[in-house]
DNA sequence: CTACGTGCAAAGCTTTTGCATGGAA
DNA sequence: TTCCATGCAAAAGCTTTGCACGTAG
């Protein structure tokens, strides 16, 4: 959890998060802190398993089980605190839907990484086409497939398979 | 669906399907073929159990069991017979992606009807920023989810929660 | 006291795979 | 004979859920 100077970066979402919650009748539960607090210290892509070792292990203490993982998952989706973006491995990817400019993924199918782009052009499209359709528009995921440069070049050995997400 | 006079449509499909297979020493069996022509036999949007019913009834005579038709789904989606548009209810959905315009999808989060746009706008975009990031593109995949008009309507009684894939 | 949450284990689902059988080249 | 394919059943894997027990308010 990078801090800046003394801001902790976790705060704006766990707050609200919070919030959130309170609409619901739903508690800030020292479980739901922990993950927030696990998955907004870094500004990564991540699965859900990725935090279950983690957080799973120190259960009780500023952990939280599998089972709560997965469903405070969904709560913050729900919050508009995460967004899915992509499924690799049969594993839903998450990132940060929160204080982070939209954007969209490049999806390289030989090292798997994604490369992020502002996508105002496309949403700015988007709009246009929802609105001649009279369709309200909420949000949209966007996974473009193919060959980054790196893997691309020829001579030089390429990206190892790897799952970066 | 629409035939032109005598013309098969699902012709075109098997043909291009066979020369695939050969350049991979496959065979273009009975239960392939049968796979082919059910699922282009209407334009839809379908999943692969969808036709494991209906196929795998009459397996043996024109049919096709569930390990086939999951097996024979992956082959068209390789051959560019078939393109994974979306994920609807955990479940994989398809479409043709031959003698078919280039197109996305608004999906309805009510109804979850999914309505097709042309997206040569996009693609141009797309292009661009590939081209920026020296990505080699291969395709894309766009959901755009929102409430369609038809539910959007506030007085009438809004579509009901169907599986429209 | 009541309602909300957690953790565990088991279930649920779709999709893949091992294996024995069968058929085309 | 030698691959390639099929079908069955089981496995795999992620995600959800039922349930009993806790605990905040």
């Amino acid at each position: 959890m990078s801090n800046l100077g003394t801001i902790d970066e976790t705060a704006a979402p766990v707050n609200k998060f919070r919030e959130f919650l309170l609409t619901k009748k739903m508690r800030l539960t020292p479980e739901r802190e922990a993950i927030v607090q696990a998955v907004y210290s870094t500004h990564h892509h991540f699965d859900a398993e990725q935090w279950v070792g983690d957080l799973a292990r120190r259960s009780g203490q500023n952990g939280a089980s599998r089972s709560t993982i997965y469903r405070t998952l969904n709560l913050l989706v729900e919050a508009g605190l995460l967004r899915c973006v992509a499924r690799t491995n049969d594993r839903q990817v998450y990132e940060h839907d929160y204080g982070y400019p939209a954007h969209d993924h490049l999806i390289c199918r030989k090292c798997n990484a994604m490369i992020e782009f502002p996508n105002e052009a496309i949403a700015e499209v988007l709009e246009k086409i929802a609105a001649e359709h009279g369709f309200r528009m909420a949000g949209h995921r966007l996974e473009v497939d193919g060959v980054c440069a790196e893997c691309s070049r020829p001579k030089e050995r390429s990206h190892r398979k790897l799952d970066m997400i």
